[in-house]
DNA sequence: CTGAAAGCGCTAACAT
DNA sequence: ATGTTAGCGCTTTCAG
C-alpha cells in the first residue's frame, strides 16, 4: 500500500505538498495539483486514517449512540445521518446499546473516550447522569435527535404540535368520541414522548370544547400488538365507543385497524384511525398519519456538526430544534357516518 | 486527557510498561500490573485509538457494509454483530450502500481503503467484479453474510433445505395445492436466493409426487404489499384455488394472511400460510415460519474473525458456512379441512 | 520482568 | 507556492 512519500516521489514534490494537495487545504498551484493527484491515483493512494488523525487530531469519524437498532425510526435516522456523512467523507461508527448493561458501560466508559471521534450523535436516549457526563467528557460536539438530553442541542418534531394537529384533523370530520392510544407509564421515561402527545390531544380537544374522558385513553408499548390490544379494549365498548382512535403512533394505529376489522368494523366508516410517523407500512395500511421524516432529522444532525466541526463556533441556535411534520392523508379516516 | 505518559509517572513505571499492562501483552508482575491499573484508573485514561492503530498496525474496528438498513434482516444481522463486537472491544463502522451510485463507488473506492478497518462483514450484498476487487484489495479477513461473494467465506442458511422444510410441512398437513409466493425476476439477482427457494419447494413436491404447476407460482418484491398482491392472484381463482401458500419472507406471508382475509377466507382453516425468516411480526400475525437467526448470524460473522485476527490462520472451513434454521409452528398453519 | 528508544505515516508550523 | 522538520501518542524491538 503507497505511502504519502511514493506519491511525492512520484510526482516530484514534498510530501507537505502531496498533504496539502489532497486536503484541499492550503496554497497550491494548479501544475503541482494536477501532477499530485495524477501521481495519487496512479498509485492508488488513500491516506492512512490512523496517521493522519494523530497528526492533525481530527478523524473524520463521528459516533451513533441508539438504544437499539431494529425498528423504523432508528434505522431511518442512521441510514439518514450515513448518507450525509458519506457526502462529507465522515465514516459513521455505530454505537447500540441494546442487550443491556455491561456493554451500555463500556460504550460509555470506554468506547466513546477513545478519541476516535470528532463528534457524537445520539439518538432517542434516555441517559443516565453519569452517562451524560461522560458524553460530555468526550469533549467533542454532541447533537441529540428524537430526545432531549439534558441542555444538548436536539433535533424534535414538537410532540405536542403533533398530537394537536392529528386531533384537529378528526375533529374537522366531525369526531368528537375521539379515543387516545398512548405510552404506558414505563415508556413515558423516554422524554416524556407519550406525555407530550397526550397533552396535544388533550389541548385540541379542549380547544374544541370537548370534555377530555379518561375511558378514552388507552396506554400501550408502541408496538402493533399493544396498539391492537388497547383498540380492543376501546372498541369492545357497546356504548360511549369512539368514532376515532389517534394512536401516538403507526405501528400501534396499525394494530388498531386489525382490531377494528376482527371486530366486524369498517375503518373509516365505523372509526377513523390516524397515527404519526409515516411509518414503511403506512402506506400499505391506508393509514392517515402525521409523517415526521427521520431520515431527514438524521441529515440534519450530520449538517449541524459539520457546520460545527468546520465553521467552528456553532451558530446561536436553540437547545431545541424544531423539525418538520405533516398531515399524510390515506384512507383510514373519514368524516362520521350520518 | 490522561496521556500514557501521565500513567507512567504515576504508576513510578515506564510507558512501555504501561502499554504491555493495558493490552494484556507481555509480561507484567502482578504488583506493577496493580500499580498501573490504579493509576490509569485514577486518571481515568483511555489508549487514543489513532495513536495505537498507528504504532500497531491494529485498529480494533471493523467495517459492516450493508446495501441499506432498514429491514428486519439487515439490522438485526448489525446487531447481533455489534453486540459480538463491543464483548471484543472492538467498533463497528457502518457502510450503508442505499441511496445509490456515487455514494457506493466512494464506500469502496475510498472509506474501505483507509486502513481504519481491521477486517469487513459484508451482509447481502451482490457485488460487482470491481467492487469485489476492491473488498480484497482491503487486503483483511472478510466475511459475508447472507450471501455469497465470490470466494468469500459466506454464512446463510441453505435456502433450499429451508423451503424444502416449509413446503414438507404443509405437505404433512395433507396440502397438495400449494401457492408459492417467490422473487421476480429482478430479485433474482441476489445469490438466487428466490430460486433456490423455489427449488426447495418443488423439490419436496417431486418427492411427494406432486406434479408442480406454473399457475401456483406468483413473483412478488419481499414486501407485504407484494405479498398481498401476489397472494390475491393465487387466491381469486375459482378453481384450483392453493390451499396453502408458501410464501418465500414473512413479510410476504403476512400480506398473504390480509389478502386472505380481505377476500373472506380464513386462515389457517381455509388457508394455510407458511413464510421464512420469523420476523418480529410473525408471532403477532400468528405467523407459522422457518425461523432464521440474523443476530446469530451477526455474531458468528463476528466470532469468525476474531479468531482469524487472534489466533492468526482460519482453521479450515468451507466457503459457504451453514447456519441453523427451524420450524415455528403457530396458528396460519393447520390440516386440510375435511 | 522492565526500560530506552526508534519509529508508525501523516500534518502543520515555520522557513524559504 | 513549496520544502523542512518536529512532533501526534502509542507499540515494540532490543537491551538489561
Amino acid at each position: 500500500m503507497a505511502g504519502i512519500e511514493d506519491v511525492a516521489r512520484l510526482a516530484g514534490v514534498s510530501t507537505a505538498t502531496v498533504s496539502r494537495t489532497l486536503s484541499g487545504k492550503g496554497p497550491v498551484s494548479a501544475a503541482t495539483q494536477l501532477k499530485v493527484e495524477a501521481a495519487a491515483g496512479q498509485l492508488g493512494y488513500v491516506v492512512s486514517s490512523s496517521a493522519s488523525s494523530l497528526a492533525s487530531g481530527r478523524t473524520k469519524n463521528i459516533g451513533v449512540v441508539v438504544p437499539f437498532l431494529a425498528g423504523w425510526f432508528f434505522s431511518s435516522v442512521v441510514e439518514g445521518a450515513q448518507r450525509a456523512l458519506l457526502r462529507s467523507g465522515y465514516d459513521l461508527t455505530l454505537y447500540n446499546l441494546a442487550g443491556g448493561g455491561d456493554e451500555r458501560a463500556s460504550v460509555f466508559d470506554n468506547f466513546l473516550l477513545r478519541q476516535r471521534l470528532d463528534a457524537v450523535i445520539a439518538v432517542s436516549l434516555e441517559l443516565t447522569e453519569h452517562e451524560v457526563d461522560r458524553l460530555y467528557a468526550v469533549g467533542k460536539p454532541l447533537v441529540g435527535v428524537g430526545g432531549p438530553i439534558g441542555g444538548v442541542r436536539t433535533l424534535t418534531i414538537d410532540d405536542r404540535a403533533v398530537a394537536r394537529l392529528a386531533t384537529e384533523h378528526l375533529l374537522s370530520l366531525g369526531h368528537t368520541r375521539i379515543g387516545h392510544i398512548g405510552g404506558s407509564k414505563e415508556f413515558d421515561l423516554d422524554f416524556h414522548l407519550p406525555t407530550n402527545r397526550r397533552f396535544g390531544y388533550e389541548g385540541a380537544l379542549e380547544a374544541a370544547g370537548i370534555d377530555i374522558s379518561v375511558d378514552l385513553f388507552e396506554p400501550a408499548d408502541f408496538t402493533m400488538r399493544g396498539g391492537y390490544q388497547a383498540a380492543r379494549r376501546l372498541l369492545e365498548r357497546d356504548q360511549f365507543r369512539p368514532t376515532a382512535i389517534f394512536a401516538a403512533s403507526d405501528e400501534m394505529a396499525i394494530g388498531a385497524i386489525l382490531a377494528a376489522r376482527d371486530l366486524g368494523l369498517s375503518v373509516p366508516q365505523d372509526v377513523s384511525v390516524i397515527g404519526i410517523d409515516d411509518h414503511e407500512l403506512a402506506d400499505f395500511f391506508g393509514l392517515t398519519t402525521i409523517a415526521q421524516f427521520p431520515q431527514g432529522q438524521g441529515e440534519k444532525a450530520v449538517e449541524i456538526l459539520m457546520e460545527e466541526l468546520h465553521a467552528g463556533a456553532l451558530e446561536p441556535m436553540g437547545l431545541n430544534i424544531s423539525m418538520p411534520f405533516e398531515l399524510k392523508l390515506r384512507s383510514s379516516t373519514a368524516g362520521l357516518r350520518p
